[in-house]
RNA sequence: GCUCGUGUGGUGUAGUUCGGUCCAUCAUGACGGACUCUCGAUCCGUCGACCCGGGUUCAAAUCCCGGCACGAGCACCA
């Protein structure tokens, strides 16, 4: 054996030590053909943006990086009834993916704007006898779907197709009267694929071109085509979405398009919040549960941004959940590590005393000022000067014998009044936060509690209190300054 | 019911294409310690996983077969 050993020193030496696996990072590379990528990131407009949406901004901003292409961003603003478009949010939208991509998208567009492109491969696809109109009622139809049976309308000539077509557009037929379908095949296999419908009727008036279109597409037809003229080339979608893609890459034979590269992700949960919907939140917010889309309680990027989250905590989240088709539940502890670890080296520190005592220094000498450092590891050089008086606070919670101000002094503590010891540390005491008379502020520290908003009442250090910073509260953890005012400064708590 | 997808530590991820370099990577978490005038940061250490059962093979997280579990689609929502 030892001899073996020399041997193999003497020729192959690393064939003794073994490297260890390495993880790989970074996002995998994409499938298919990426000289030219196109990718596309397509909400629906009925609210802003939320923790679920950002995962399709930061990985199709950051694929698009990648291999220098672009993101359309697409508002799939078609349905004026179940998920009515809400005319605020095309702009929050806008202003969410700035936020989270740190650019803006290359192109914008409304489906809303584009019906005539949709109207007319509808029309093509009703004239070369690929779909047709289709007068069943749901419940109808869906029997056929099991039955595999074809449906009567499904005989009709083109010419009367175009004639009940004509009618839908114009606005002759009623809502839930007819519908268009894509010529399938009834005996698929997939009860999803089979002669799935592509256009509905909606007299309800759409927010931003009213009552001009009586006909309007259903995701599956409007994606397809729309996908196609923006020349996308990769789609990254939930793999909720797999049988749009069965279903869309039917139409695309029938027009002869290539379909782009489709890429799927699991369905996401995070621990604190559950599942959520925009239009749960929407309804949420109306009923007055919630006191608006910011509301901290809330997992909309836009309350994210109110708390303090840097969107890079957001972009190194997704980053390194990557890909996969995996459901997962993730826990915003881990959102705020990455969080932590940006805002740590750059938020100076401050003191925040809830529940606050009062205190009286019993002794004659009391130095006038107090120097805390804005940074303890000097990652932000400089100091806090505190003006001292014979008055400080400490947290109620705190109260001991023996404790030691921090930065200050050790101190004994009796009754309501305090004698200094030492200011230098001489023991092992606790230490613990504190603020003089003259530097305190009224404030209170709004903290979300699952579906409770608690709101702390303390002091706060007045040493330059800028309204919109973030800070470290000293054995408490970040929050954010929100409002200043003579009475009181309104903190917002992001996290430890 | 039909169709589709996914199963690696508490959580998330790497490795699975082309079996060996994997007594399985990294992060987060929990626990312990060092340091520190924060319960923060930093540093060190520990814990903990290949869904199950067969098969192929000298060798299986990886290939094959069969189970099981979970999720999704079958909307005139997106």
């Amino acid at each position: 054996m030892e001899a073996v050993i020399q041997e193999l020193e003497s020729f192959a030496p690393e064939a003794l030590s073994r490297e260890k696996h390495k993880k790989i990072e970074g996002l995998k590379d994409l499938p298919g053909s990426t000289s030219k990528v196109v990718l596309r990131f397509a909400p629906n407009p009925n609210g802003p943006l939320t923790l679920g949406h950002s995962r399709g901004v930061v990985i199709n901003s950051a694929y698009a990086e990648k291999y220098e292409g672009k993101v359309v961003l697409r508002f799939d603003d078609t349905d004026t009834r179940i998920k009515p478009p809400l005319i605020e949010a095309y702009d929050w939208i806008i202003e969410d993916y700035e936020w989270l991509a740190g650019k803006s998208p290359d192109v914008i567009i409304k489906a809303s704007e584009r019906m005539p492109v949709y109207l007319d491969h509808a029309e093509k696809m009703i004239s070369e006898g690929y779909g047709y109109v289709c007068r069943c009622h749901v419940e109808e139809f869906r029997k056929f779907r099991e039955q595999k049976k074809n449906c009567p309308c499904r005989e009709n000539t083109i010419s009367d197709n175009l004639d009940e077509w004509g009618a839908m557009i114009s606005g002759k037929t009623s809502e839930g009267e007819a519908v268009v379908r894509v010529k399938t095949n009834m005996n698929l296999p997939n009860p999803a694929l089979r002669d799935w419908p592509a256009l509905r009727i909606q007299h309800t008036p759409h927010p931003l071109v009213g009552k001009k279109y009586n006909v309007w597409p259903l995701l599956d037809f409007q994606s397809a085509i729309e996908d196609h003229e923006q020349g996308i080339t990769h789609i990254i979608r939930g793999k909720d979405l797999m049988d749009s893609t069965r279903k869309q890459s039917i139409l695309y034979d029938h027009f002869g398009w290539n379909y782009p590269e489709p890429i799927y992700w699991g369905r996401v949960k995070v621990h604190e919040f559950g599942g959520f919907s925009t239009s749960g939140i929407l309804s949420s917010i109306n009923s007055g549960v919630f006191s608006g889309w910011e509301d901290p309680r809330l997992p909309t990027l836009r309350a994210f941004r109110r708390r303090g989250f840097d969107s890079q905590s957001l972009r190194e989240l997704w980053r390194e959940i990557g890909l996969t088709q995996k459901d997962i539940s993730v826990s915003m502890q881990t959102l705020e590590s990455f969080n932590s670890k940006i805002l740590d080296p750059i938020t100076e520190r401050r003191s925040f005393v809830q529940g606050p005592i009062k205190l009286q220094i019993s002794d004659e000498e009391i130095p006038q000022e107090v120097y805390c450092p804005l940074h303890p590891d000097g990652e932000i050089p400089g100091s806090r000067g505190w003006k001292m008086g014979n008055i400080v606070y400490i947290q109620a919670d705190d109260l001991a014998p023996s404790v030691r101000l921090k930065d200050f002094a050790d101190v004994k503590i009796t009754e309501t009044s305090l004698k200094i010891e030492s200011e230098k540390r001489s023991d092992d005491r606790p230490i613990i936060n504190w603020l003089p008379e003259q530097m305190a502020r009224n404030a209170i520290l709004v903290v979300p509690d699952g579906e409770k908003v608690n709101e702390v009442a303390g002091l706060v250090e007045d040493f330059n209190i800028e309204e919109g910073s973030i800070y470290q509260f000293e054995r408490v953890g970040f929050a954010k300054v929100e409002s200043v005012s003579e009475e009181i400064v309104r903190l917002i708590w992001l996290h430890k």
